[in-house]
DNA sequence: GCTGTGACTTCGT
DNA sequence: CACGAAGCCACAG
């Protein structure tokens, strides 16, 4: 059995490419559901490759639904941009209807 | 091989 | 109830 740790970064991917339109869920539900709660910070991690790996990373948010990412993106409000294009609304960087919004990957997967 | 850092989470005051 | 600090795991240098 390989170690999750080398497929940790794909599976991150796997799951953030699987986030249905509209929806969006936070970096400890990712972790939690790889088995690696207390890494939620290299979810995020990950995600600095997420552009190679068409990973939809601005649906990916902290567990208080703030785009805490949103500087790693392009510096700008393009994170939050992308957010209210599909029907998600966020006002100063923090999702509102974060509840509403939020995905959970071990419902699906 | 060890140290530092990080798009977080959780406990404590 | 709100803010502050510590912890944890994994990757990069």
């Amino acid at each position: 059995m390989q170690p999750e740790t080398l497929n940790f970064f794909d599976k991150v991917y796997e799951v953030a490419k699987q986030i249905p339109y509209g929806r969006v869920t936070s970096y400890g539900a990712i972790a939690n559901y790889l088995g690696a709660s207390r890494s939620a910070r290299m979810v995020g991690y990950a995600m600095n490759g997420s552009v190679s790996k068409d990973v939809p990373a601005h649906r990916v948010v902290n567990r208080k639904g703030l785009l805490t990412g949103k500087h790693h993106f392009d510096g700008t409000n393009l994170m939050q941009q992308l957010l209210e294009s599909e029907g998600i609304k966020v006002v100063e960087n923090q999702i509102q209807n974060f509840e509403n919004v939020f995905w959970n990957p071990s419902e699906v997967l």
